[in-house]
DNA sequence: GGAGAATTTAGACACTAGGA
DNA sequence: TCCTAGTGTCTAAATTCTCC
């Protein structure tokens, strides 16, 4: 197991670790302060104390906001992935029942999959979790992980190629593709191939 | 050990500076 | 001119120190 140095852990406050999540989610001191209940002066002094800490300016002013500086960003992954460890195991909550919880979850899809996805989800909750309700809602694949970020979206259902280390992600179902076509207006015979498919006009 | 003084710290208010 | 970051100063609370 690693050994802790608490002489050198003592000095490091941890809500200094909470402010530099937030300054590197909202790329604002005004909008952090606001995220985590302070003023903009004091997350400004948070700020000070950061870049002491931390023997770099981190956040730097620019024209489309505060830019993080390459060492901000490359401790914001390790920083966000600690917090986390330490919300799961300070502040874990009572276990989750389903069968008697009345919560909303809000939910973000993205495509067209709401049809292939919701009826099933909505039959079982029926039968699990009879006082669950949902908040569905159409959205795109970027703003989902924004969204999850600030909490107005509790769940994201979509094809994700991207995200951060904090964004769980489960396969929730495989799909696949039917093409149809005239083969005599094409004149090709099943099954195409690839190249097929690619060399003519086609609609996705 | 308890009480009071001194020190430290975090945050708010007021203001300034800089950029669009 | 407006918005936002940064700074100086003050205050309240917490902590540490000193004396009895």
């Amino acid at each position: 197991m690693t050994s802790i140095d608490h002489a050198n852990l003592a000095r490091l406050d941890l809500n200094l670790l909470v402010a530099f999540d937030a300054l590197l989610t909202e790329r604002s001191v005004t909008r952090a302060a606001a995220r985590i209940g302070l003023g903009q002066s004091a997350m400004s002094h948070n700020l000070a104390r950061l870049r002491t800490l931390f023997g770099d300016e981190l956040l730097t002013r620019g024209a489309d906001g505060m830019r993080p500086t390459p060492r901000a960003l490359a401790l914001a992954d390790p920083v966000r992935v600690t917090l986390s460890q330490i919300q799961a195991a300070v502040l874990q909550r009572e276990a989750f029942d389903p069968s008697t919880t009345d919560r909303v979850f809000k939910i973000g899809l993205a495509d067209s999959i709401e049809v292939a996805v919701i009826p099933g989800l909505v039959a079982r909750l029926r039968q699990v979790a009879p006082g669950v309700g949902l908040r569905l809602r159409s959205i795109n694949r970027i703003s989902i992980l924004e969204e999850l970020d600030a909490g107005t979206l509790d769940l994201g259902i979509g094809v994700f190629n991207q995200g951060q280390i904090h964004h769980k992600r489960r396969p929730l179902y495989t799909d696949s593709f039917i093409c149809l076509f005239n083969p005599t207006q094409l004149n090709v015979s099943p099954p195409i191939s690839l190249e097929d498919y690619l060399r003519v006009p086609h609609v996705l």
